[in-house]
DNA sequence: TCTGGCGCTCTACCATACCAGTATTGCGAA
DNA sequence: TTCGCAATACTGGTATGGTAGAGCGCCAGA
């Protein structure tokens, strides 16, 4: 093979980020890569193939293609293969039901608790989305959306919720990403956050959890018509797991 | 050449039957002795120890930490150690809300859903537990319990949360080993399960929402006192991750 | 006696080698 | 031409070796 490890000087080659270990630098990059398509449904991955990519080993890609299977986004079969799974509509159904029951959930607290820091906090981002909007930049407007919705969570003093919704929205990401760039849609989900966050200023609790739900359901309302169009990207009704 | 010989290529080494990957079966076992405060929270855990225990090699105890790191039940310290995680008062109070919130909500839906065939499934799960309960059996009564709030979210069509409630329940059930062994304790959830189980087939949502809440319930309200009884296994309320 | 620094040891992390299966493919026979 | 079988070229699973870093104890010096 190639060359040899030599330790330290050459930790840093995969990025400029060398807090992080290895290992969840390839479940981000990779994760990011699924949820936006770019590595579509059904795509086969190589352990070998990734960890020459990456120029990394295989181990750190394995564990973190073990992490991605927990999540869901990647199937593993034993010598066979690794492969991007495909979308499955009742997955997708329930994992909408649990972040939307999660967050609704939070969401009451988030009212009682929130402190004029947070609205500071959380008019900024909805400030900083608003700009990424206006300049395209999908990724950043992806990133605020995720700061939004964590922030709320975390007001509401529900913390942990956030890995869960995490999980369930790079599932209704990857779903939302088919029918993206449509900027008449991500004006809408900004215009409704900005509703949302302003609802939980003004303590409307009814208001905000209206909101949000019509926020949340959003992506799955579109999916027999996303289904219709992209139906090697989804996994037939029959199948299960 | 003569080829491989095929016949012994069946072997696996250890003859216990076919289970499954290694890596599974050190999670499973790592996983039940924390939840069962076999290793109470603090232990060190090091890769070389488990490997040499469990007569595996490092990789696979390794990648079955880091699930556990990802349940939360290890927390892995690069270049230092693994600890099984002490429990956060904070983080039980949450995750319990977490589990609460899941269950109530999937409730309604088992109530719409339930068939014969699930009133006769529950049943029998009762009776195991009742039979297990009186055989102190407690291995077999925890795995009955499982069964039994796994079966009730199937039967409202959300199996994807059980993952989820499996993940808090080991938190949760740890706190709860601490007040074992009690056997009126024990009766009383046995009790309340059949109660649910019963509202359920009888279509009583409210009276099921009611036991199911104040069922979840039990574990956490007893907080306080167990960790001024073992102040060790638990973090200090300052700490924070 | 106390303190500061050097080094030993143990850790997890990553790289690599080996192993046991699976799908493919190419070749020989019908 | 077509079919069956066996060698092969992959796959992921496991075992093992090497590396940097953190903690701790010993020891020299004040």
């Amino acid at each position: 093979m190639a060359g040899r490890p030599l330790g330290a000087a050459r930790r840093n080659q995969v990025g400029v980020l060398r807090r992080a270990s290895t290992r969840t630098h390839v479940y981000t990059v990779l994760r990011r890569a699924i949820v936006s398509l770019e590595l579509p449904p059904g795509q086969a991955l190589s352990e070998n193939e990734l960890a020459a990519r990456y120029s990394v080993s295989r181990t750190p890609v394995r564990e973190a293609l073990i992490r991605l299977a927990d999540d869901g986004l990647v199937e593993v079969v034993p010598q066979l293969g690794t492969f991007v799974s495909r979308i499955s509509v009742r997955d997708v159904v329930e994992v909408q039901f649990i972040r939307e029951t999660l967050e609704r959930a939070s969401l009451p607290h988030a009212i009682k608790r929130v402190s004029a820091a947070d609205e500071k906090r959380l008019r900024r981002l909805l400030d900083e989305q608003e700009e990424a909007e206006l300049e395209g930049d999908l990724q950043h407007w992806f990133t605020t959306d995720e700061s939004i919705h964590r922030s709320l969570l975390e007001i509401g003093g529900h913390p942990k919720i956030w890995p869960i919704v995490s999980s369930a929205k790079a599932h209704l990401d990857r779903v939302r990403m088919l029918t993206l760039p449509d900027p008449g849609l991500l004006h809408e989900l900004h215009s409704q956050h900005r509703d949302i966050v302003e609802s939980v200023i003004a303590k409307d609790r009814r208001q905000a959890d209206q909101i949000l739900r019509r926020h949340l359901r959003l992506a799955v309302d579109l999916l027999e018509a996303l289904e219709a169009e992209h139906p090697d990207y989804f996994l037939l009704d029959a199948d299960d797991a």
